[in-house]
DNA sequence: CTTTGTGCAAACGATTTGCAGGATG
DNA sequence: CATCCTGCAAATCGTTTGCACAAAG
């Protein structure tokens, strides 16, 4: 799902949000890497070779994009908040060694009955997070 | 599944824990309450009426605890470290209304097919997060 | 030209650490 | 009595905020 720097243009625009380089920016890294990066390591990226982002901008372009639904965070490890341009549902996958994380299609797990769950709840969605070891790290471990 | 104070002791020796005050009262307190607490809850909790453990001491009995596999981390909301005595398997539900918490025991859920996914991963668990709104948070909306 | 975003530096809250004294096994 | 834990205060880390200036629509 490739996106064009005017399609991206396009899309912030139309969630309301005016089209300034740093934010540009932010989005179009996160939806050109597919690693869950934290907010450090977008401000790491962006700033590579030239100074292009101070840290309190890409907060903010962060919660804007949030706000709008283009961005959401992911939380699977302790004190670590990272974030990801996938906003369909899906699952994740975490490698306990590496810490890495990788989207899972929806389709990919089957549905799950949820006609057991408490009356008491009105559910909206669910998500599943699959734990074990990356392929790399099978790799290294023999 | 309540435990009383000769357990806890004993389940604390057996993991090779030093039994004191502070910890049993952090680990006692955990088994005790179902709200997923944060350090912080715990904190004022145990200090309600007479300060019994320091701050820095309910953080490294927290982190005691989760290295024997007493304890572990809950992580549901951007930011928010919470701890859960209950270590076998289980799925969590979380109100996003008032973000309360609660445990979904493993049975309520169908077993989920993993056949479909990446051979690429060795797999050795997963767990499901169903969100939605809680019964209070729905009659509080009416 | 009005509104909103940026960058800096200071503020912040949660967690961690260093260290001296105290309790545990 | 050696080892490990506690409490305090200071340090640290990620994130947020206030404010003057700059850019977007």
């Amino acid at each position: 799902m490739q996106q064009h720097s005017e399609d991206i243009v396009q899309t912030l625009k139309a969630r309301g949000l005016r089209v300034t380089p740093q934010r540009f920016a932010v989005y179009a890294n996160l939806l050109h890497r597919y690693d869950h990066p934290t907010a450090e390591d977008i401000l790491n990226d962006l700033n590579q070779d030239a100074p292009t982002s101070s840290q309190a901008t890409v907060y903010s372009s962060l919660q804007a994009l949030r706000e709008v639904n283009l961005v959401r965070e992911v939380l699977l490890e302790e004190g670590v908040r990272r974030y990801d341009a996938n906003v369909e549902p899906h699952h994740h996958f975490r490698c306990k060694t590496c810490g890495s994380i990788a989207d899972i299609p929806w389709e990919s797990l089957s549905h799950i009955d949820l006609s057991r769950l408490s009356s008491r709840w009105k559910v909206e969605g669910y998500e599943v997070t699959v734990h074990g070891v990356c392929d790399c790290c099978q790799i290294e471990a023999d």
